[in-house]
DNA sequence: CGTAATTTTGACGAAATTCAACAGTTGTGG
DNA sequence: CCACAACTGTTGAATTTCGTCAAAATTACG
């Protein structure tokens, strides 16, 4: 009976995520509101959840600590973003989600998911998964192969592009208060190299950023200094 | 009819691949085996395969290229992956994959995979999905925050772990025919410094590297300098 | 409005790259 | 089976990118 609704989720891929009481009435499940502060754990690794978590306000990370306190950001997450797919699955987080502003997200009780068809379910997860493996991938080229400069640039492409998706980015502005200090552990950096990599960008007039808003000043240019091909987040409009 | 036998499937996460007549009579899914030299394409983004391709023996990787030449690997494919797990899902490659060694590949008509039972098969993909993610976080963690040797320990590690998963490692020594080079893309380093780190865990009498076979000399010093926790590639030894 | 957090800048140092040369290995055809 | 060519591995010196340390300027927040 929630086939037809939950096959609807796609959507959430591709608009922007909405008050838990109109998410509940379009798709019938319930959503616990909650706000947490910014810099908070929001899932440890290890944890068997009982809700999902959605995000619907703010940036999240996924991020993993060294021993030492080398710290590296696996994964951005936006609003739209559940923050532990496979743990709906697999009962089972492996990772640390963490707020990096103050965030609200909806918690959905995975009771309630487990009666939805499981096929759609498996295909909006698997959807969102195969996603995100994308992502993961280019984060591995830009980790791997691009310079501070390029690196970052790519993040901003890929941040906008995200953002434009869920209609979170008019005029390739949209809000941005991430920590310089968590850029860089999101892009395998030093604070202080963020720092002098968006004063380049700055300088070179591809960005604006003030008061915690962040625009694209020019755009084809910036995409091709990061090499930034958009092939891997499309061809996701819609699942099977 | 397949259920019982796809089930099955979840096998050859840790066993080791076989001849394509074995595979057949155990999985009633027939298996052609082909060879292909080192260094060649296996598939190029935006492919439409008509069948998957499981590697029986050699090692490959998925990668992708810069446009000035760059090349970063994505991951590292040995005996008992499957080279596009996606494409049997979204029948579309997303990467580049090539063989790094010369390679057996055992390819299986994606029609006969169609007829399987549509739950076991989406629960083994999906199992064999999220533990490629949980290692594509890692490189993540690698290349954004280890330094050289500590990134190239953590590598032969993981091909430790997972070659011996699958009975291809024992005493702690394998095969590993891999270029330099090639390990430099895999790394996001170039081929000099890693031969220079290379050098580095032989003189500290952690590794032997002689003709094309690998041998982890002190594996708890090796763990401890690369911070290797496996327990991102344990908990996957079978689907729900 | 004052304190803490974050951003910005400079000087210096470490990690990795680039360039270059040479040695060793592998593969191939005569 | 040898000779040769092509590829792969090894090493040194100079350079670049990025990190570390430190301090000042600016912004955010109770």
């Amino acid at each position: 009976m929630y086939a037809a609704q939950i096959a609807d989720l796609a959507q959430l891929l591709t608009t922007a995520p909405e008050t838990p009481e109109g998410f509940a009435r379009r798709f019938g499940l319930p959503v616990r509101e909650r706000d947490i502060p910014k810099q908070h754990d929001l899932l440890l690794p290890g944890a068997k959840p009982n809700v999902a978590h959605l995000l619907l306000a703010g940036h999240a990370c996924r991020s993993r600590m060294l021993r030492d306190g080398r710290r590296q950001i696996t994964a951005i997450l936006i609003p739209g973003d559940i923050c532990d797919p496979e743990a709906i699955l697999a009962h089972r987080t492996e990772y640390t989600v963490n707020t990096l502003t103050r965030c609200t997200v909806g918690e959905i009780p995975l009771a309630q998911i487990a009666t939805l068809d499981h096929h759609d379910l498996t295909a909006n997860l698997g959807h969102r998964l195969r996603r995100e493996a994308a992502i993961a991938r280019e984060w591995i080229v830009s980790l791997g192969r691009r310079v501070g400069i390029e690196r970052m640039a790519h993040l901003l492409c890929e941040l906008r592009w995200r953002l434009s998706a869920v209609g979170l980015a008019p005029q390739d502005s949209f809000e941005m208060r991430i920590t310089q200090s968590d850029f860089a552990d999101a892009l395998g950096l030093t604070a202080v190299h963020v720092n002098r990599v968006l004063k380049g960008l700055r300088d070179s007039r591809l960005i604006h950023l003030h008061g915690g808003r962040l625009t694209v000043l020019d755009r084809p240019r910036l995409e091709k200094l990061a090499q930034f091909d958009p092939t891997y987040l499309e061809n996701w409009a819609n699942p099977a």
